[in-house]
DNA sequence: AGTTGCACTGCAACTAGTTGCATAGATAGG
DNA sequence: CCTATCTATGCAACTAGTTGCAGTGCAACT
């Protein structure tokens, strides 16, 4: 389980509720973990219990009170330690990469519409994550400490979608078939 | 859940006991789908209750009895209709991608010599894929069906190995320091 | 005035998947 | 000869994560 772990290193960062760290959960740090809301409650409570944060109750006018989390000396201690443990291989887990494998069982031209579909979508993440990259981190040269780990894991999506927007291509060019002559 | 469905396209391919259908989830299939031998046996019982499969004992001697399972005409009219079915857009999990992005909170050092571990794992996976390709589709433009369709998998988990292995060697040049100046 | 959407928290019930264990004969290595 | 590994199946207990529901009060749109 590293949903603990990834919300200890987004509470290092910054000091937040769980309705903020689930919503950064769908961006920055959501490239490579992710978490409904329920689940990061579910949590934070477990992590106040075991003494890695703490709250306190922030009154809000207009809006309901928020609970802010932080890191105690003993939530630090647990990301450094977990940090230098080693992390195991994990698998891919692809339902569209199932279904092109099983295509000839069923509509081929319906999953080439998937993963043209599939396909879009990359490509505007890429997009995004593109221009954050040239806003945030416009000189990587300079960049230092956590900024510059930042700046690393976005490379990291940045490669990973423009590997699956490459793969999306060759797959509906493979499967499409090519004969216009009917026109 | 894509287990059952992922199962039901290794046994469109060829019938199969659990136990090798366990340890196909750790080769070509297993590039974008894996599971344990435990929950195998687990959904293929609920998968013959639901009379998606049917089994069939097999004598052996010297070794145990196996149980053969091959698909019904409910597994396959199953397999085409969950094929037709939009696939939602999975997220990335890393562990590894969110110990670099926290690097800075624990030992440095660590995390890159983690990320060389993966690096090399990633190139080992790379170098067999690659071997499996030339030897398994010499000549892409002949292949028709499904083993078009394996070939296209294969190109993925191809694609994905280069950027990870790609991505590796970035974060570990950037966060190695550069000076060998003691020496 | 009414609906929709956002900010904020949380419980309950469920599903998927993991870990650990058990069993048992065959074969291979030290 | 003994131990380890392979083939083969499976249960029990657990953990992680998902889905569905519930409540409050403000702001913005219609």
């Amino acid at each position: 389980m590293a949903l603990e772990h990834a919300i200890l290193v987004s509470l290092a960062e910054r000091a937040s509720t769980g309705y903020d760290l689930a919503r950064r959960f769908d961006k920055s740090i959501g490239q490579f973990w992710t978490a409904t809301h329920q689940q990061v409650y579910k949590v934070l409570g477990r992590m106040e219990s075991d003494d890695w944060v703490v709250s306190r109750v922030v009154p809000q006018d207009g809006r309901p009170d928020k609970k802010v989390y932080d890191l105690t000396d003993t939530g630090h201690a647990e990301l450094a330690s977990w940090i230098a443990e080693p992390a195991d291989f994990e698998a891919a887990r692809s339902d569209l990469a199932v279904k092109i494998r099983g295509a000839a069982y069923g509509d081929t031209a319906a999953v080439v519409a998937e993963v043209r579909r599939h396909r879009a979508r990359r490509a505007e993440r890429l997009e995004y994550y593109l221009t954050n990259e040239k806003d945030e981190f416009p000189d990587p040269s300079v960049l230092r400490g956590h900024r510059l780990n930042q700046w690393l894991v976005l490379r990291g999506g940045i490669t990973l979608e423009r590997g699956l927007v490459d793969w999306y291509d060759e797959v509906a060019a493979t499967l499409t078939p090519l004969d216009k002559d009917e026109a």
